[in-house]
DNA sequence: ATAATAAAGGATGTTTTTATCTTTTATTAT
DNA sequence: ATAATAAAAGATAAAAACATCCTTTATTAT
């Protein structure tokens, strides 16, 4: 287990994608491209985007041409609606050993170090955009892959 | 779901709780005790502390006045250890998007960000020892539960 | 209108994580 | 030696995460 879920990694690396294969040209992605676009499962990953779709944060429509994009706005959004999304807002305010409330009068002992290793993570996913990457995944420099 | 396992949190919050109690007098503690002061289901953390005794990240003895203790040098390992030895080296090493290998070479998008983190995260851990917070957990300043 | 396409929806299955319970073994005190 | 204690070991169970499959609905091209 790293950070995120799996369904969250699986998550994130799809809108990248789909972001970066429809950015521009009013195209469609369909799940069987960006389930091997990004090394998913297609079945899971469907029902993933089913869902984000369901959210708004990624839009579809059915039928011959159909598949997944991303509008405008949403190529704007920060990642960090897309975990919290998926996986909630543990990750940014939750105590990281566990204890049912982080609080600053009764902290754990890692409080102190956690809390801004935390806020790095949020705001990470504050600042990059959905669409922030799209250059360098079009010329590979980057990957959603292996 | 945190930064850890929910194992690794009980783990962890575990082993501070016997190092305070513990440490100084050769005193035992018994899992009820443990799980009490961390807020635990029992026979759970009793699997736990199992597992680290066999690996030798606790100590124990059976019988009349045993229970849970930590010699000099388990006191003085750092927190790595633990994390390592239940949840694995993945939040150390691992792609934070789940790519199958971190790679400085072919890289996912949020890979020099994630880096950081990761190492952030990782000299914590290394650099934090198990008995460090014995003071302020005797104290009461630092909490283990609720 | 009809057939083809592709996502949505719903039901189901598998694996892993989290948790409990019972029996055995080691240790201590009597 | 015996009884009492407490962890170790092993078997089992419940819940959550991960994954698949089948049917329905919306859209498009013919
Ligand atoms: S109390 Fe644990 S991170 Fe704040
Ligand atoms: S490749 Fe993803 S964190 Fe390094």
């Amino acid at each position: 287990m790293g950070i995120f879920s799996k369904t969250c990694e699986y998550a994130i690396r799809a809108v990248f994608f789909i972001a970066h294969k429809t950015a521009g040209q009013s195209s469609r992605v369909g799940i069987k491209e960006i389930a091997g676009g990004i090394d998913s499962p297609e079945p899971f990953l469907a029902k993933i985007l089913q869902d984000l779709s369901r959210k708004g944060i990624v839009q579809s429509t059915k039928g011959p041409n159909g598949g997944f994009y991303l509008d405008a706005a949403s190529l704007l959004r920060p990642l960090s609606d897309i975990v919290e999304a998926v996986d909630g807002d543990d990750i940014f305010y939750g105590c990281g050993l566990g204890l049912k409330q982080c609080s600053e009068i009764n902290p754990c002992p890692l409080h102190n170090e956690f809390k801004e290793i935390r806020n790095r993570i949020h705001h990470l996913l504050q600042d990059t955009k959905i669409g922030e990457f799209n250059d360098e995944l079009i010329t590979g420099i980057l990957s959603l892959k292996k």
